[in-house]
RNA sequence: GCGCCCAUAGCUCAGCUGGAUAGAGCAGCGGACUUCUAAUUCGCAGGUCGUAGGUUCGAAUCCUACUGGGCGUACCA
C-alpha cells in the first residue's frame, strides 16, 4: 500500500504542481473485491480543490501513475475512485520476500521515535484487581508493537507505592497486625490488613452518609410527588415540560432510594458481624488516623518509614508474580516514592514560573478553560498526584528526553491529563508529545462496572485462574486430545489451558477499541468460535501441524523456495491478507489502538481456514504445488505467531 | 450548573484524516466431513446507523439542537 501511495504521490505532484496538501495516503483496501484490491480516493478532494470534475482528475492521475510493475492498469469508477488490482506475480514475490525477512517486511520506522509508555501503575499495597487489566494489557501490546516497528520504546511502571494505601496498611499493622503472620506469610497478612482497614473505613463512611442519603431520597420522593401533581393539574401548554420534569424526578428518586438501599445492605452485612462492629467502634477516627500515618511516613518518621521499607518488598513480590503470569515486564519501575524528594521543587518551579498561587490555603495552578484549579499542595502541606505527575514528567524529560510520552490510563482521568499537559505547555515542553491513551471501563454482565456481588472489585488473579479453568474445560476435551498423535499429556494440556486462558482475557480486552467500555464475558472469551484468542491460536496450531508433518524448517524454507502459485482464490486472498500485516501495525500506531491488530489476525485466521478447507497442501498430489502452498502456510505461521506475540499472547504448537 | 464520552442487526462489538450496496461474531434457519486438526466451512435471514435539521458531488463519520445513558467536576489516585 505504501508503494501505491508513493507512486500516487508522484502522480499527484505532477498534477497539482505540489500546490496542495497530499491526499496520496488515501489508499485503502477496497470495500468490495469486485473493485480490485486497493482503492485510491484522492481524486475527489483534489477535484474539489481545483474545481474540476472528479473523474477527469482521476483520469489525469491514472495517466501519470506509474504502477505497471505491480498493478494491472488502474480503473476509474464511480464518482472518481481509482481501483487498483495487484499483479499475482507481485503478490507472490512479496510474500516470499516477507517470509525471508525476520521483520516480516515491517519497518524500520522512520523517523525512529523514543516513546515512553507509562502503564499498569497499580497501587501495590492492595491486590491487583480487574481494573488493572486494561492499562497493563493495552500498554504492553503498544510497547511490543511500537518496538517491533523499530521505535525506541521505554516502559515505566509508575507504581502507587507511597500513598494513602500504605497509611492504611501501617495503621492496620499497628492496631491489628500479627507479627508472626507477617513473617510466615507477609503477602496474605498485608492484604488482610489492607482489606480490614478499608472495610472499617467503608463502614464509618456508610454510617455517616446514611442520614444525608435518606434525606436526599425523601426530598426526591417529595419532588416526584409534586411533579406528578403538576402533570395532573398543569396547563396543557406546559404538559410536555412537566412530563419531562416528572421523568427526571422519577429517575432521581429511584437513584437515591437505590443508594439508600445499598448503604443499608452494606450496614446490615457489617452489623451481622458483632466482632467487626466491636472493632469498628473502637476505631471511629480511623480515616483521619490513616491520613496521619501517611503524613508521618512522608515526613520521614522513622517507625513508619521502617514499616514501609519492610512492607514494600512483599508488595512488589506480589505484583511481580502477577506480571510473570501475564508475561509483562518493564524497563523501569519508578514508583511515586521515587519522586518524593522532588515535589517541593516542583511547587517552587511552578511558583517561579508564575503559574502557581495560593488559594484557600492550598497551592493551586489556575488554567484557562477549567473551572477547578490543579492543586499541587494541600493546605496541610501534603502533595498530590498532580504534583507527582509533574515531577515525573520533568524527570522523564531530563533523563530520557523522549519524543513522546503515552499515559495508558482510565478515561475518567481525562481532565487531570488535560491540565497536566496544559501546565507542561505553559512551561515550554511543547515539543514533547504528551498523549493520554485513554480506555473505557470493564463492565459486568449487567452493564454496570464489573464488581463482585458484594460490591468489591474482582481480584485479578482469581479472574485469571477462572479463565484458565474455563479454557481447560473448553479446550482440553479428553476424547479429542487422545486422537492426536502422540496424545496430549497432562503437561501439554496444562500449558494449552494456560496459554488460552490468559490469551482469552488479553485478546478480548484488546479486541475492543480501547476508548469504549466493554462487557466482560468469560464464556465468550474462551470460546473456540468467533473472534477469540482460542480461534486464532487454533489456526496457528493447525498451521504448525502441517509444517511439522511436512518436515518444514520455518527458518530455512524461504532460502530455496519459489514464489507461491496463486491460482486458487483462497491462495491469492490468503497471500494478500498476509501482505497487509505492516499496514495494520501502522493503524495501531496511528490511533494507539491494538484492536486493529486483533481484527487483522482474525481476518488472517479466517483467510487461512478457507485456504485450509479448499487447498490441500501435503496431499495436493503435486510436489510443486505442495511446495508452493507450504510457503503460504509458513508465512501464515510467522504472521500469526508474530501478531499474537505483539499482543502478549502465546502460541501453542498443538491444541 | 459546567465539561467530556457514548447511542450501529435480537445480543456483543468493528467501521481507519467524510467515499461505492454499513461489516463481523454470537444466537436462529439450511447445506458440506474416504479432513494435512470439521474445535472447520458455505449459504439464508436480520439494520429508519437515537431523533430532527444543516454542510457536501457524497455523512454512521463533520456542525447545531433535542432525547436517552455513562463519567468527571477544589485539596483521593
Amino acid at each position: 500500500m505504501s508503494l501505491v501511495a508513493g507512486q500516487l504521490s508522484q502522480a499527484e505532484t505532477a498534477f497539482t504542481k505540489a500546490d496542495a496538501e497530499s491526499y496520496a495516503s488515501m489508499v485503502r483496501p477496497t470495500s468490495d473485491p469486485q473493485f480490485g484490491d486497493y482503492q485510491a480516493n484522492c481524486a475527489m478532494p483534489l477535484a474539489k480543490r481545483f474545481g474540476k470534475p472528479p473523474r477527469e482528475v482521476a483520469a489525469a492521475l491514472v495517466t501519470a501513475l506509474d504502477v505497471d510493475e505491480f498493478c494491472h492498469p488502474p480503473e476509474v469508477a464511480g464518482p472518481g475512485f481509482i481501483n487498483l488490482r495487484l499483479r499475482d506475480p507481485f503478490i507472490a514475490e512479496s510474500a516470499l520476500r516477507m517470509l525471508g525477512d525476520q521483520r516480516l517486511g515491517v519497518g524500520p520506522a522512520s523517523p525512529v521515535l523514543r516513546i515512553l509508555i507509562d502503564f499498569s501503575s497499580p497501587n501495590v499495597a492492595k491486590p491487583m484487581h480487574v481494573g488493572h487489566i486494561r492499562s497493563t494489557v493495552i500498554g504492553d501490546a503498544l510497547a511490543r508493537t511500537f518496538r517491533f516497528m523499530g521505535h525506541e520504546v521505554i516502559t515505566d511502571n509508575h507504581l502507587g507505592d507511597w500513598g494513602t494505601q500504605f497509611g492504611m496498611v501501617i495503621y492496620g499493622f499497628k492496631h491489628f497486625g500479627d507479627e508472626e503472620s507477617l513473617q510466615t506469610d507477609p503477602v496474605t497478612e498485608l492484604s488482610r490488613l489492607y482489606r480490614l482497614v478499608n472495610r472499617v473505613i467503608g463502614y464509618h463512611n456508610a454510617v455517616a452518609e446514611l442520614p444525608a442519603a435518606r434525606q436526599a431520597a425523601a426530598e426526591a420522593s417529595a419532588a416526584t410527588e409534586s411533579a406528578r401533581q403538576a402533570v395532573a393539574s398543569g396547563e396543557p401548554a406546559a404538559a410536555k415540560k412537566n412530563q419531562k420534569a416528572l421523568t427526571a424526578a422519577v429517575r432521581k428518586e429511584s437513584a437515591t432510594t437505590a443508594r439508600v438501599a445499598e448503604i443499608e445492605a452494606s450496614l446490615a452485612v457489617a452489623r451481622a458481624d458483632t466482632e467487626f462492629i466491636a472493632l469498628a467502634s473502637a476505631h471511629r477516627e480511623i480515616a483521619t488516623s490513616v491520613l496521619t500515618e501517611t503524613a508521618k511516613l512522608h515526613r520521614g518518621d522513622s517507625e513508619n518509614l521502617a514499616l514501609w521499607q519492610r512492607f514494600l518488598p512483599h508488595c512488589r513480590d506480589e505484583i511481580d508474580r502477577v506480571y510473570r503470569r501475564l508475561d509483562v515486564d518493564f524497563d523501569h519501575t519508578l514508583g511515586e516514592s521515587f519522586y518524593h524528594d522532588m515535589l517541593a521543587g516542583v511547587v517552587t518551579r511552578l511558583r517561579q514560573a508564575g503559574l502557581a498561587s495560593d488559594s484557600e490555603g492550598a497551592v493551586c495552578v489556575f488554567l484557562d478553560g477549567f473551572d477547578a484549579p490543579m492543586i499541587v499542595q494541600k493546605k496541610d502541606g501534603a502533595y498530590l498526584y498532580a504534583t507527582t505527575d509533574l515531577a515525573t514528567l520533568f524527570y522523564r524529560q531530563q533523563r530520557f528526553s523522549p519524543d513522546e510520552i503515552l499515559y495508558v490510563v482510565d478515561t475518567r482521568q481525562g481532565e487531570h491529563f488535560e491540565k497536566l499537559f496544559a501546565v507542561a505547555d505553559r512551561l515550554g515542553l511543547s515539543d514533547l508529545r504528551l498523549r493520554h491513551v485513554n480506555f473505557g471501563t470493564v463492565l459486568g454482565a449487567d452493564g454496570r462496572p464489573f464488581k463482585t456481588r458484594s460490591g468489591a472489585s474482582v481480584g485479578l488473579e482469581s479472574l485469571l485462574d477462572e479463565a484458565v479453568a474455563r479454557a481447560s474445560a473448553v479446550v482440553c476435551d479428553p476424547e479429542r486430545s487422545a486422537k492426536l498423535t502422540p496424545p496430549l499429556d497432562a503437561d501439554e494440556l496444562r500449558s494449552i489451558a494456560d496459554a488460552v486462558g490468559h490469551g482469552a482475557i488479553k485478546y478480548a480486552d484488546l479486541a475492543h477499541h480501547r476508548s469504549s467500555d466493554y462487557r466482560f464475558d468469560l464464556e465468550k472469551m474462551v470460546s473456540l468460535e468467533g473472534n477469540t484468542s482460542a480461534y486464532v491460536q487454533y489456526a496457528y496450531a493447525r498451521v504448525n501441524g502441517i509444517m511439522s508433518k511436512g518436515g518444514v524448517d520455518i527458518e530455512r524454507i524461504a532460502d530455496d523456495a519459489k514464489p507461491p502459485v496463486l491460482d486458487a482464490p483462497a491462495e491469492r486472498n490468503l497471500a494478500l491478507t498476509l501482505l497487509r500485516f505492516g499496514e495494520c501495525l501502522e493503524q495501531v500506531r496511528a490511533d494507539y489502538a491494538p484492536n486493529f491488530l486483533v481484527d487483522y489476525l482474525y481476518d488472517t485466521a479466517k483467510a487461512y481456514a478457507i485456504f485450509n478447507d479448499s487447498c490441500p497442501v501435503l496431499k495436493a498430489g503435486d510436489e510443486t504445488l505442495t511446495k508452493s502452498r507450504l510457503v503460504l502456510v509458513a508465512l501464515t505461521a510467522r504472521v500469526l505467531r508474530q501478531g499474537l506475540e505483539l499482543l502478549g499472547i502465546k502460541v501453542i504448537p498443538r491444541m
